[in-house]
DNA sequence: TTGATTTGGAAACGATCATTTCCTAAACAA
DNA sequence: TTGTTTAGGAAATGATCGTTTCCAAATCAA
């Protein structure tokens, strides 16, 4: 998945920038997301990402700096896997039912292990860093309301009950989804997740 | 709650320690829950702790010491009050209920931004702490464990339905309490949480 | 070409980290 | 009392952290 998608300036002064954004970001995520934001260093960031400390300072200006970027592009690639998951379904139901699935499957074996960048941010940051914080607040918002909206969908496209509390509903899943992360970092099977995934579909129906 | 449960020895040799053992491990653990393992310096658990580095390293051995112990004491408190709470239900579903209303208070305003010592061990040091990741799995289990029974209790006591998959149904009552702390960090409040609590009581209808 | 601008990269920087050292104080055993 | 043991505490230690500095290289505009 490629993209490079904010940088929207077609002209470059002085010499160009000779190593690819959106690759050194996924490795980024991939040591933030794995040792959390603290225990990442300059060092192991630097090179997993195959540059020098200072084209690194050079172009995030600092740790924070890569930090917020990575978010970035972490969110940017996981709502475009499941945007394109989504819309295999064709009602509200059906739709839910992926979504559910697709975070009972990011939370099995080493996929797990990895963890959620949002969520690690949400309990190792979002007391101290105000701006992180406000991120993972909108993150969250932003999941949440996909899922309301996508249980509304249902009840009106009749795959899911009108008498079920829309709101309340989201919150409980999005609750779970991102407990589910949790608990995919002990390392927990495939089957078991999945199974997970169907007994909450009962709060749909 | 003052314990020190896991001194035993009645014969000391040398000064006798001057401080609370107890007492010393509740600011720690806070400490250690507000700011993460990495975050937490010796300086600030020392200065929250009252005690100078000297002590804190007669007694612990080094930061990760400090941090085991704060874990064990956080988890006792955390049992005992669950333990207490549960004690005043008489059937499966009500003490459930009660286990679930539990997390759901924990994951509001403040206490809910102060987060979950477990959660966030699981997220930060999960993946390159053995010690540490196998302290998580056990505490999960057990809680994952305390959900099955109740589930169990309440299928032979007539208050749940006897079709409920038990095991999948409580390790999706487990995600869905650690998700709730992972949402709490965010500060929702007190009535929003709580109406996850209830649409949570669906799993066991 | 020349000048302006930006990147790449090695080396150095000060700050802070976890930890140790060294000494004094307080208890018990002999 | 004296000796042994352990805790309290200030100061020092070495390592590592994030960051900056300095210079060469690469691009565009003039």
């Amino acid at each position: 998945m490629t993209t490079d998608s904010l940088d929207i300036s077609p002209k470059l002064r002085g010499r160009p920038r000779e190593f690819d954004m959106d690759a050194a970001l996924d490795e980024a995520l991939r040591v933030f997301s794995e040792r959390g934001y603290y225990a990442a260093s300059i060092s192991e960031l630097t090179e997993a990402m195959g540059l020098t400390a200072g084209s690194v300072y050079k172009a995030f200006g600092d740790k924070r700096g890569i930090f917020l970027a990575a978010f970035g592009r972490y969110r940017h690639v996981r709502q475009q896997l499941i945007d394109e998951s989504l819309s295999t379904a064709d009602n509200g139901y059906g739709k839910l039912r992926i979504l559910v699935r697709f975070f009972a499957e990011a939370s099995c074996g080493e996929v797990g292990r990895r963890g959620c960048l949002v969520v690690g941010s949400a309990t190792e940051l979002a007391l101290f860093d105000e701006e992180v914080a406000g991120r993972v607040g909108v993150a969250f918002d932003f999941d949440e309301r996909r899922i309301l909206d996508l249980i509304r969908l249902g009840q009106s496209d009749g795959s899911i009950p009108k008498h079920i509390d829309a709101e309340s509903t989201a919150c409980t899943l999005l609750c779970l989804t991102k407990g589910m992360r949790v608990i995919g970092k002990t390392g927990r099977g495939h089957e078991q997740m999945l199974a997970v995934a169907e007994v909450t579909m009962k709060l749909l129906a």
